[in-house]
DNA sequence: TTAGGGTTAG
């Protein structure tokens, strides 16, 4: 007689009566429950004790998404005998677990279980590699390679394929050029996996080349070389590649997006940022934690906070990576308190804090100067949440009480901290005694600082503008000369603003962009009106020893001013002018931009290296505490 | 059976 099964979910027949209909069920099964109802089953009608059953329901519990790893062992421990399938099923299993060491010891185990004849056959070792893959263990890759040419498999392409992949990963790209150059019948994932080597190694141009090169490509090569370009650095073309992608006609999916997404968050590409978010809704693309973790992060760091809270609202799973993306999100907007609130609320759901996090409430803190949150914080983050401060931590601390003025607070917990200080730290402190004008402080810090970091041309301009800013021109110039001297440069300014579509970057001075005659011509312009409404460039920032108007026609050429008068020329009145510099603004370029702001009725943005400033009517977001 | 995706101080 057949037997009855009762589901929770009414969607069974209710009953198994051969191994065709248990197979059947198998593959119907969506949980659990039904999975161990089935599994009863099975053993009552004995159809437990044969081999494709069996093996069917041991992977449906060890590899499918409902599954139970645990269940899976204990089933397969009860397997007299396992044959090759059950034994790669569980190892299968391990190697994307938690334990992916555990996959290395099942095989030596199955080794162990069958001395007669070889146990594994070419599926075990791409599950194998896999695990090495995750534990990043090129050593045990390396002894499995050894087994697999002792063994004759490394022809098979699946084996290979996994071998390159596991030395590509692993930055081994020498020993994956080999491999490569070694299988006689690449496949796709052959190319795929060795685009996405020496884009992971940093090699844009050559996973360009091999990209280039392929005979045919699919949704994994694009995103690979998508990813490779924006984690290099090329945002231009990694937004470049996107569009080629649609015009072939391949249609990207929430992998392949999060690259381009990435891209538009480090280029400010509001535009483009909002038409791929469009194109997930009109498309239905699946917005999982991941691509709506990128989604928080780009329209934070494009400067629509707003659509950041929106979006990170909508997440049905918010992982603590959507949670950190959102709570650095508001930091850089100066909007430290609900940066807080937003922490406060993530506890209460028990989503444990990272490092991450805790940089981001420091940030959070030290932008909006929530001085007593901050060292709260920074006491409770290792007593309370068990997460170490690490120099990161340390840094912000010293930029927060530095920023507030808090100068000796600051370089006393430099002096106390465990981890002996980098060049950011004392970088932060720098920049508040350039800030608070406490030049004693500020030449000792910056003596330091240019020991330490002798190659960092910035070291030297903040320690010769701080001379400068006294009176010190002797000073400032032996530094000056030292830079030179030394074959050191300073990390140039170069602001960007997207207009339709097309980036486009200034350096100071430059007249090197097509309407570069209509841009001065622009600048003179503003100049004069602001000028009218009382405007008096300020000039202490510059080091140097220039003449007032020469000084002020340097200061005038800024990068962050040809961006915006660019903006004012090519948009509509009304239109929001973004612009992201690499450099922090200027306290000119801040107080002209106020100015624009009001007398041209214009919002515009500007992301600086740190953080937003929000200029509207004539004030900035960032209450001229940056 | 093998290949692709997120948050980080100054």
């Amino acid at each position: 007689m057949a037997a009855i099964l009762f589901t929770p979910t009414n969607q069974f027949p209710l009953k198994i009566s051969s191994k065709i209909e248990s197979l059947s069920l198998l593959e119907r099964c969506s949980a659990m429950e039904e999975l161990k109802q089935i599994h009863a089953q099975m053993i009552k009608t004995g159809l437990i004790l044969k081999t494709i059953p069996v093996s069917r329901l041991l992977a449906s519990c060890a590899i499918s998404n409902y599954g139970s790893l645990t269940y899976a062992i204990r089933l397969f421990k009860a397997i007299p005998r396992p044959n090759t399938f059950m034994w790669n099923t569980v190892i299968r299993a391990h190697s994307t677990s938690n334990n992916p060491e555990d996959a290395i010891l099942l095989y030596c185990q199955m080794l162990h279980s069958s001395k007669s004849a070889p146990s594994y056959n070419t599926y075990t070792f791409p599950f194998l590699l896999k695990a090495c893959s995750a534990r990043s263990s090129l050593e045990e890759a390396k002894q499995i390679h050894a087994h697999i040419i002792k063994n004759g498999l490394d022809s098979d392409v699946y084996t290979a394929n996994s071998l390159l992949h596991v030395y590509a990963k692993s930055g081994n790209l020498a020993s994956a050029r080999m491999l490569f150059d070694r299988i006689l019948h690449r496949d796709i994932v052959t190319w795929n996996s060795m685009i996405d080597g020496y884009g992971k190694t940093g090699i844009v141009e050559a996973a360009r080349e091999l990209f280039d090169q392929m005979p045919a490509k699919n949704i994994i090569s694009w995103t690979s070389i998508i990813t490779a370009c924006t984690e290099g650095g090329m945002f231009q073309e990694a937004l470049t590649l996107f569009q080629d992608m649609l015009s072939v006609g391949i249609k990207p999916d929430g992998a392949a997006l999060v690259g381009v997404i990435s891209a538009c968050a480090q280029l400010g590409a509001l535009d483009e940022g909002k038409w791929i978010s469009t194109y997930i809704e009109r498309n239905d693309v699946q917005v999982d934690p991941i691509l709506g973790c990128s989604l928080v992060d780009m329209y934070s760091k494009c400067g629509d906070v707003e659509e950041a809270l929106k979006i990170f609202k909508k997440m049905n799973r918010k992982s603590i990576t959507a949670w950190t993306a959102m709570i650095t999100g508001l930091a850089i907007h100066g909007r430290g308190q609900e940066a807080l609130d937003l922490f406060a609320e993530m506890e209460k759901t028990g989503v444990k804090p990272n490092q991450v996090t805790f940089t981001g409430l420091l940030t959070a803190c030290s932008h909006a100067g929530l001085v007593d949150e901050g060292k709260s914080l920074f006491q409770q983050m290792e007593k309370k949440y068990e997460v170490s401060p690490s120099v990161e931590h340390y840094g912000c601390m010293v930029d927060l009480l530095g920023r507030a003025g808090m100068l000796r607070d600051a370089e006393e917990l430099i002096e106390k901290m465990p981890i002996r200080p980098n060049a950011a730290i004392w970088g932060a402190l720098l920049n508040a005694c350039r800030i608070h004008k406490n030049f004693d402080m500020g030449r000792r810090v910056g003596k330091i600082l240019i020991e330490l970091d002798p190659d960092h041309g910035g070291r030297y301009i903040h320690l010769a503008s701080i001379f400068a800013a006294e009176g010190h021109w002797n000073e400032a110039v032996k530094l000056r000369k030292m830079m030179k001297d030394r074959g050191v440069s300073k990390l140039p300014g170069c602001s960007s603003t997207v207009l339709k579509g097309v980036v486009h970057n200034f350096f100071a001075g430059d007249d090197s962009h097509p309407l570069t005659k209509e841009i001065y011509l622009e600048w003179d312009r503003i100049n004069e009106r602001l000028r009218e409404e009382g405007y008096v460039p300020l000039t202490d920032d510059l080091l140097l020893d220039l003449e007032e108007d020469e000084k002020e026609k340097a200061i005038h050429h800024h990068s962050e001013k040809l961006a915006i008068a660019l903006g004012l020329i090519s948009t509509d009145t009304g239109t929001t002018i973004r612009v992201v510099k690499n450099l922090r603004v200027c306290e000119d370029c801040h107080l002209v931009t106020k100015l624009i702001s009001r007398v041209y009725r214009r919002e515009i943005i500007v992301r600086d290296r740190t953080r937003f400033h929000h200029f509207k009517d004539g004030n900035c977001s960032c209450r001229d505490y940056w």
